[in-house]
DNA sequence: TTGTACGCGTTATCAT
DNA sequence: ATGATAACGCGTACAA
């Protein structure tokens, strides 16, 4: 067990270069305890299956050697990684983020770790990087959204583990599948623009997906309501402050738009509007109305706050979770559909 | 390859959910190809070890069987999980979520894996952390800051692995360090106001200790310049919009703060103090001015243009990462400490 | 160029 | 309550 030897911190360069970890095994540790590995591996996994002093007895050995279990072995043997992989398009997206951060949160709290990987928005960037995480064994996957490769289908269908995509609904999702309709939040902005009488409107979204089948839900209905059809502004990803006042910019001055409400496929692009509204001395929602949508934690403090629509991303993040670990306890979910739906928060802007 | 028959167990219990990938190991393929596993090995690790038309069989074995290496074993075999722990405080902070997204990058062009956590600001909680992940034996760390318990860098050092600290500097890091000085930066915003004639200040930070520092150092600084205390105003993390809002109404009418500039610890705070500022008819900067922290994407684009302090968060994650690789390829960066500095962008608001 | 033998550090299965 | 022994699937000598 040379590994005790305090890596000598005096000449500072002389570290070891290999990786050759404190190299501690269970049988180190039992040896010391003056018992086999297994029941140092039993003490560990339940303490409970082992007599008192030898428990105090390893623990001491374990003290004494600085013994941290490998999950590596661990998990070679026992076909369980309690790894989780996900998948999200941007983490720098706080809408990601922040689903993400429950998720961790609940995952970890069951004693699984969770991979996370950018995927971006393209199918191909995806499925890279599933067969790189599929190499690792996760217990189970998460994936953003509905719209997968072929491949990607396959290798995890392959891979048989529980998979969970979020942030929408389909009703034929590789495994479940939590999230809301998209087409639907776009309707109900449509019917809460034109409730409110306005007869025109403009929508600016930022290169995503399920944005855009927000928005052309938006635009049927509207025309549908109204008969006038909504300008159509879209900029690649990602969705920011910029964006959102040259969105209000080009609507303006190439677009002749005037007196309407304009919706945004997220909160930022809302807030870039506003600013831009403000800076041209035109008032919101009186000259230019804004709706913004994922409800982010500064749209009530913008001024004049901002009117949008709310995804729960807490509960996203715990009902995906909720359903892998159901997975996991052996059960099926009762639906393999979860949607969760949505909120429009009334506010100033709009 | 017995993994392709139905698993017929003693008792009937078909096809458990145990976590039973598609099973196909390389003995199997090598099986297939008529060649041994070390062979498959060779062939997928560096195929010009093997004749180019044991390679082909192999490769179509590979497709055929729908093999997926497995990582794990690999890593128990190799010593080597290619994977690295990060911890940095808030995933949903962009600032070190725009940081992991360059680190992670270039990390995963080397063909590792990074395993992200947040830790929030305790250094406790970090503790547990990174317990948790040296469990998985990763082949370096990195880590947020300079502050860690005792037991952290007792648990790092035993581990013998690479450890990079981040957005920090300090004569004494665990292993390398690259970063920047806060207080440097704290007095380097004291004498950018102070040189434009500001007689009063004010400072407002969001409970993160690398901010408190700069703070600190501003205020030292700014009195020995002027003469005059800045007023402090610390909320619990983390920074948003309406903490920054709420930050100048309480100078405003509780602190009588009148006529100066305002420091504040991110950019996020400066738009909120801008916000409020605006929405009471202050004017920005002839009434109250504002120096944010960090250049923030949306920055350039408030109303007006928020003067900032700029770090390169790209060059740092990319730094971060490259101090790792090199310790991969066996050599020790020439120094131990990067320090990246940082530059004072001066726009409209200060 | 290819194969044999062994080890990596656990968990699982039986036995005692 | 504890131990022997066999997997787990791959890399790394070393041999052929």
């Amino acid at each position: 067990m040379g590994v005790m030897s305090i890596p000598d911190h005096t000449t500072g360069q002389a570290r070891r270069r290999k990786k050759q970890h404190s190299g501690v095994t269970m049988a180190d540790v039992g040896r010391l305890a003056g018992v086999s590995q297994v029941t140092v591996s039993r003490a560990l996994s339940d303490p409970s299956k082992v007599s008192a002093e030898t428990l105090q007895k390893i623990r001491d050995a374990i003290d004494v050697t600085g013994f941290v279990p490998n999950a590596i072995a661990g998990a070679l043997a026992s076909q369980r990684s309690m790894l989780i992989s996900a998948f999200v398009p941007s983490i720098t997206n706080i809408v990601y983020s922040s689903f993400i951060q429950t998720f961790n949160a609940r995952i970890r709290s069951s004693g699984y770790e969770v991979l996370l990987s950018e995927t971006g928005f393209l199918p191909e960037e995806e499925e890279k990087l599933v067969a790189a995480h599929l190499t690792r064994r996760p217990d189970a996957v998460l994936l953003t959204g509905i719209h997968h490769s072929a491949r990607t289908r396959k290798m995890l269908l392959g891979a048989g583990t529980p998979v969970v995509e979020v942030w929408d609904v389909t009703d034929s999702p590789i495994d479940v599948c939590v999230g809301f309709s998209h087409s639907g939040a776009g309707r109900a902005a449509a019917d809460f623009i034109a409730d409110q009488g306005y007869r025109s409107a403009a929508v600016v979204s930022a290169g995503d997906e399920r944005a855009q089948r927000r928005m052309r839900a938006f635009s049927d209905r509207f025309a549908q309501r109204t008969g006038a059809a909504a300008i159509q502004l879209d900029f690649p990803a990602p969705a920011s402050l910029a964006n959102g006042r040259l969105g209000l910019r080009q609507l303006l001055e190439t677009h002749a738009f005037s007196d309407g409400a304009i919706f945004c496929s997220s909160d930022l692009l809302a807030h870039g509007v506003i600013i831009e509204a403000r800076a041209r001395g035109l008032r919101v929602p009186e000259d230019v109305a804004v709706l913004g949508f994922g409800d982010q934690d500064f749209a009530p403090h913008t001024d004049p706050a901002i009117s949008t629509i709310r995804v729960d991303r807490q509960e996203l993040g715990r009902a995906a979770a909720d359903a892998l670990l159901e997975r996991f306890a052996g059960r099926r979910p009762e639906r393999d559909v979860f949607d969760i739906g949505f909120e429009i928060v009334r506010r100033a802007s709009c």
